[in-house]
DNA sequence: ACAATATATGCGGAAATGCGCATATAATCA
DNA sequence: TGATTATATGCGCATTTCCGCATATATTGT
């Protein structure tokens, strides 16, 4: 139950759900969230930070860089069925669009 | 997104996520989600307003009574999926197991 | 109309959440 | 070793969430 729940506050965040979309994308450092998403280094680690908690995302160091991807092997069991249905279903959403548009021109610093 | 955010919100509260399991089994009154769960009247029929808001229930009265039940044709696109995923990957839980115990002795009183 | 019963809601306080600021940690390179 | 860059985190504050208390609303029966 604790899981499941953690899995829904994880996704309940706009901001949250804005850089898990992101990463549906692509695999993506941090601070190519923050300009993605136009938010604070904090903000953006803070919150890839609780989407990893519960059991969404996965990391890889390269160099400087922590790269955050969707775990497709997720330990949280509801984490991977859900990613499916936004999948399935996209969200239609202006602000979605322009983070992607964004990300084209993010830069690994 | 608003849509998702809600319903992510609804399901991200312990309460809330009992009261839903409990109306998977059956459709119930405001009465016996209380003495299901042994929580406060305020506290049931809030918690119920708030899954209807998210677009997971709806309700239908019977004399003095306000039955939820889970709404199959629900206007959030997300909700019936969610539902589903729920159903077919149970969680197993002593908590949701002793409240559809109680609920066996629930009485409209 | 009045009493009784089931449900909903305004209000206030306690707890949880989100995030900026400053700073710490980690990795790379000169 | 020291400087630089990317990321993480302690702290404090503003906002939101949760819920009990008291009370309001809705329905039924006398």
């Amino acid at each position: 139950m604790r899981d499941f729940i953690q899995l829904m506050k994880a996704l309940s965040d706009e901001t949250r759900l804005r850089i898990f979309h992101l990463l549906l994308e692509r695999e993506c450092c941090v601070c190519e969230v923050m300009q993605a998403l136009g938010i604070s280094q904090t903000r953006a680690s803070r919150n890839l930070g609780i989407l990893q908690n519960a059991g969404l995302l996965k990391t890889s160091r390269n160099g400087l860089w922590v790269l955050y991807s969707i775990d497709s092997q997720a330990a949280n069991r509801y984490a991977v069925p859900l990613g499916r249905l936004l999948q399935k279903r996209p969200i239609e959403n202006e602000t979605l669009a322009a983070d992607r548009q964004r990300l084209k021109q993010a830069k690994r610093i």
